[in-house]
DNA sequence: TTGTAAGCGTTATCAT
DNA sequence: ATGATAACGCTTACAA
């Protein structure tokens, strides 16, 4: 591996006039220029990138931190996130959190001593203080998920509004009495969710059962189990599945238990299957989209004042399975 | 940004004797560690893990290219090399290398000057020349599809074998002219999967048909053309589609031209649908594992002797879809 | 137009 | 047990 230096002694100039060459200054006669190019050549010579990040300060990387990226939502914010970074001629970490709270602190301090350009995570815990530090000197963007304890650019969906609006679609249909599946209560879009699930009841003059409520419904047999709990004759007569992997897992169970139902999160194929089941759309890759921007923005013009906190408004498709199965 | 030079003058020792205590070097006595510690709280310093890598001459971080992250295939590749990365405590850098061939290569330079501990790749281009020189200090693995014109770790399916089930299968419910669906006529594994098909017809003493040959198939308007133009009585009475994108933008447009069908790679919910789809299962968590770990090999024992190509078998998965809907 | 000197933050080497 | 010095490869500031 031939180093500046290298180059500079075999073209007879000095590294300073190899680093020139290199970054395009004007500043440098024709002929010098030819040498060092020849000498370049000549030792195949490859800039060590450490070395330039190093003397920057700053790492030219973006970090994505997400519970999964096998998930097509989170995917489709990863992507949306390189797309965009790329634009600015960074890369993009990718880091999973998986579903394991304990490990996010961890991992995030340890990419963040990078020196990071910027991150943007999908938290799984609910506490960020820890970040107050970071903050200050790397632009942090949240999405899907609010951070706790902590001030920070923000891009969420409506989930209180969407999870409202579907259950009381299912409410409109003549349910009184509605099911809920979900993965974790833990999780802040599922507490939203649950809320918007709980108001819209409540705006229908309709009781709140928590015995109609799920969560853990990620896996075919858990979800399987949970309709057929759902599907007694005390129990529910529809069901809100409050996110795309509860619902994806519930669709098999749906054929001997087949209760109405409304998911949130689109999924592909969901327009397909039979029933086709009615969801409540949201973008994920608009989310990466928007804090990709940010970050960007905020380490151009530090000082500038902007809106923390944007919620993105979700769409109620309707399709099959909210009706009653004739 | 504390640095270790002002941690070492706030505890009055050298900066070494910082680096002693933050690297459990035993040479430090157990007062002046104390000092130390205490020095590092006051001034909240955070170690510059630029420095380290900048010093030590190789990033901790394994570079994984692929196509598309949206894509389940590849995110399961991406979230095997993350796992196994991790447990050497390495980061993962995605690198989506878009469906355009030209930009691969200076992607693929562009993260190598970074000085990787290694790189996995899903490549788009069929030329790898260009990786040579830097395939002699950084170990580089494929995965899915070989690379041309260079020799490297390789870690593929038995993508001619499974097309040739699948198309057997096919031959065996009695068709004898079937279609050939697929997203591009250039990437190798869809290369490897016509040449499949084409082996299975000739074993069965059937003619090949090019006008059977569809490609592009990747959207659902383009599938359903394709599928429309099959169905037609001089076309085909089944089809293999080479592909899970492709596949599941076929699957609306079976609803139109109910035509018996084989898939190469699953996808969730092919089972849930109706028909549900019959597919040659591979395993892309696998690939992304095998690579991840011989990268780890070949960066401990670079002397080694190890088999370069490793070819994984696929699975058929009879269900519903291959059979004349009645 | 070209070069010199210094430094980014950490660690290896060699003293003491 | 601790420290002085140099070095990793590049770029910035300042000179010539």
């Amino acid at each position: 591996m031939a180093t500046m230096r290298e180059v500079a002694v075999a073209a007879g100039v000095s590294p300073k006039t190899v680093s020139r060459v290199l970054n395009d200054d004007p500043h440098v006669s024709p002929e010098t220029r030819l040498r060092v190019e020849e000498s370049m050549q000549e030792l195949a010579y490859v800039p060590n990138a450490l070395a330039t990040t190093f003397r920057s300060g700053r790492s030219p990387v973006v970090g994505v931190a997400v519970p999964d990226i096998v998930d097509p939502f989170f995917a489709a914010i990863v992507n949306a996130v390189e797309e965009r970074a790329l634009a600015e001629d960074l890369s993009t970490l990718v880091i999973s959190l998986g579903h394991d709270p304990a490990r996010e602190r961890a991992v995030l301090e340890s990419v963040l001593r990078r020196q990071l350009s910027g991150l943007v995570v999908a938290p799984t815990t609910t506490d960020h203080a820890y970040l107050e530090p970071w903050a200050a000197r790397i632009p942090i963007a949240f999405v899907d998920r609010a951070p706790g304890r902590l001030v920070a650019d923000t891009f969420i969906h409506d989930d209180r509004g969407g999870a409202h609006s579907a259950t009381t679609h299912l409410i409109g249909h003549g349910h009184t009495r509605i099911g809920f599946l979900a993965e974790s209560a833990d999780t802040p879009t599922i507490v939203e969710r649950l809320e918007g699930y709980r108001s819209a009841l409540a705006d229908a003059g309709l009781p709140f059962d928590a015995s109609l409520v799920h969560f853990g419904a990620t896996t075919r047999p858990v979800a399987a189990a949970a309709l057929e709990a759902l599907a007694r004759p005390d129990g529910a007569t529809a069901v809100f599945s409050a996110d795309a992997r509860c619902t994806m897992a519930a669709v098999p169970a749906l054929k001997a238990h087949p209760l109405p139902l409304v998911g949130f999160g689109d999924f592909p194929l969901a327009d397909v299957l039979t029933p086709s089941i009615t969801v409540v759309a949201h973008d994920p890759a608009a989310l990466g989209r928007l804090a990709a921007e940010r970050l960007v923005e905020r380490a151009a013009h530090p000082e500038r004042r902007l809106r923390r906190r944007t919620v993105l408004p979700v769409t109620l498709i309707e399709r099959e399975s909210c009706r009653t199965p004739v």
